[in-house]
DNA sequence: GTCTATATACAGATAGAC
DNA sequence: GTCTATCTGTATATAGAC
């Protein structure tokens, strides 16, 4: 049902290119530097931009917002989808990637944070979703609800650590072999 | 060392009322419309004095901000004293104080935190010595280092939703019994 | 599509009256 | 101590040229 016109070998991207440039730099402001400094001023400079010309895409600050979330759940459909593949199990899969990588996955869901706590409640209810799809996703793979509530809460966790680290000294995150440990304890604790 | 002059009774308070209500309402706004719309003109309103009388006693918005951090660490002496003293135990006392229940410690460290969020530095760094002071308080109940991290992540964890329930739906928090089976299942996975 | 220029509102902070 | 102006900078958004 799609008729992807690749015949034009240059621009060969479908969601016009300039609109991901500004998408970009609206995240990585959110992330650095927290959501009031993220304006469209600054977003459009850090994208390379005018002010109007970002206007032009996104015609007004709620839209650029939108334009987040919506890319949010573009990026959790793949990565629900990778973590039911996953070799490792879904909760190792799931707790290990709760750890900020500066992946795409990570970055967005930063940013998107940094607008919640700002108070947007579009933001909040999009978390919220994306939450309870990895609920779902884990619950087959969980001994009960609390074991459930125990791997989410350990992610979760984990999240709260990578918000705070903006700006500032890196969180107190477990890595290497101390993640692997973390992980054979929380799988040995909650498993199905 | 200290000339309290205790022969005075309606004016009990050293620290001067109108500065803690002061507090008050900038802690309330951070933690309902987040930073952006915690202002000096709306935290002003909200205390029910002007601009001026403001300014009066706290002289800019980083005094405001540096305020409200000392808060956080005195509240935080006492927790610690009450988790060391604590019938439950440490480590139960820890995961069930860390759901929000609007004790004036909680709404602390969530509005502290909607100030790291904003990339204030100083808010961050108060967030993080005050999470390595309680994990140096449980160390000691606590089987292994691995064992720590996941009481601490858990408690990061319920802080997290706590902290994006603001302004909408609350978020999924296990309660009553659902709250004491996780404590129990996170004291047999970490018991020392 | 992208730009400059501008309107309107509100932020943090100062000055000085009461 | 607490107030009412007021200054200065900056945010979102619009208008309209190129």
């Amino acid at each position: 049902m799609f008729s992807d016109r690749a015949d034009t070998i240059e621009p060969m991207s479908r969601p016009p290119r300039a609109r991901e440039l500004v998408l970009d730099a609206f995240e990585a402001l959110l992330i650095d530097d927290g959501e009031r400094a993220a304006t469209m001023d600054a977003t459009a400079r850090a994208a390379g931009v005018s002010k109007g010309g970002l206007l032009y895409h996104f015609g007004s600050k709620d839209a650029l917002e939108a334009g987040l979330i919506q890319r949010l759940d573009a990026l959790v459909d793949t990565d629900i989808a990778e973590m039911a593949a996953s070799p490792d199990g879904a909760v190792a899969y799931f707790v290990r990637t709760s750890v900020m990588t500066d992946d795409p996955l990570d970055r967005t869901i930063i940013a998107v944070s940094r607008l919640a706590q700002g108070g947007h409640a579009a933001a909040s209810a999009a978390l919220r979703t994306v939450r309870e799809r990895w609920a779902d996703a884990l619950r087959p793979h969980t001994a009960d609800d609390t074991a459930l509530d125990l791997v989410m809460l350990v992610s979760d966790g984990l999240y709260y650590n990578n918000a705070l680290g903006a700006g500032g000294v890196a969180g107190p995150i477990p890595e290497g072999a101390a993640m692997d440990t973390l992980i054979a304890l929380v799988e040995r604790a909650t498993r199905a």
